[in-house]
DNA sequence: ACATTGACCTGGGAGC
DNA sequence: TGCTCCCAGGTCAATG
């Protein structure tokens, strides 16, 4: 579920808490086997550890505290949210215990999320984040970037777009609706991208990423941030989840194809 | 190296 | 009500 603009929604929403957390007094797993299994010593490691900040990396959360990263991934279906008592709902795999009394839940139904843990600052070395591309909202996220990895590039420039090595966050949702801010076919090669494309293609990922974060998020089905709120920018999309509507530029029908499995949303009469 | 496909897992909605 | 089928915001391994 969860792109760059949701995965940031909940980074800000736990580091605003975070301050009155205290230290980690109990961590309980109830089921380590996501989609890959829990550290056996997750528990024992954190015992103690105050987390001393709230950040993200592509589409991962870190948590970093005195002496570890710990890494999460929410997958398609993960959420963490802060629950009051030991609740416990189906689907919650992992809950951190603070001395104030806070809990934090990680809730995920199709386990496709991940909790790791690493050394303290070093998880650009882990194998997670190796391969990852550029951040979107970086100055690094920029044409003569983009165009040299692109080059000779027959792949569709939607899935280019949701390709993690090339840049990062960007997924189903996003990628439909920043080729239509910038005007660009999504089945385009991505080599054929002018340096003008380019351009476009990149200011429009930057303003889409940003207005979904002042929107809290889109919220499809399940996503909810830490607070268990929904997000708002489902009511801003253009194109995604629109097949057969008309487009709100040019009235032409919103146009639905399969790009490497995913299901892209588009305007023929926008888009060319 | 690159492009494409299926697998991972569960739940919800559509159709019968 | 219940069954089957298809779909879902992500990533990775396997295949040409």
């Amino acid at each position: 579920m969860p792109e760059l603009p949701e995965v940031e929604t909940v980074c800000r929403g736990i580091e605003l808490k975070r301050p009155a957390l205290g230290a980690i007094e109990a961590v309980v797993v109830h089921r380590r086997d996501l989609r890959t299994l829990i550290p056996r010593d997750f528990e024992s490691q954190l015992k103690g550890q105050k987390i001393f900040r709230v950040r993200r990396r592509a589409k991962y959360i870190i948590f970093d505290t005195d002496d570890y990263s710990v890494l999460s991934h929410l997958g398609m279906s993960g959420s963490w949210r802060f629950a009051n008592g030991s609740e416990r709902l189906k689907h919650d795999h992992c809950h951190i215990i603070f001395s104030n009394g806070e809990h934090l839940v990680f809730h995920d139904p199709r386990r496709f999320g991940l909790i790791d843990l690493c050394a303290l600052g070093q998880d650009e070395g882990t194998k997670w984040f190796k391969h990852l591309g550029v951040e979107p909202l970086d100055s690094h996220f920029s044409v003569s970037h983009m165009l040299k990895l692109a080059q000779k590039r027959t792949t569709p420039i939607k899935t280019f777009l949701m390709d993690q090595k090339n840049v990062v966050g960007v997924g189903n949702i996003y990628a439909s609706e920043a080729l239509f801010l910038a005007k660009i076919n999504p089945l385009c090669p991505a080599g054929k991208l002018s340096s003008t494309s380019w351009s476009d293609l990149i200011k429009s990922v930057k303003s889409t990423l940003r207005q979904a974060i002042r929107h809290g998020g889109t919220t499809l089905r399940d996503y909810r941030n830490s607070d268990g709120e929904v997000g708002a920018y489902q009511r801003e999309l253009h194109v995604y989840g629109r097949e057969g509507a008309a487009c709100r530029s040019c009235k032409a029908k919103i146009r639905c194809v399969s790009l490497s499995g995913r299901a892209t949303y588009w305007c023929k009469g926008c888009q060319k």
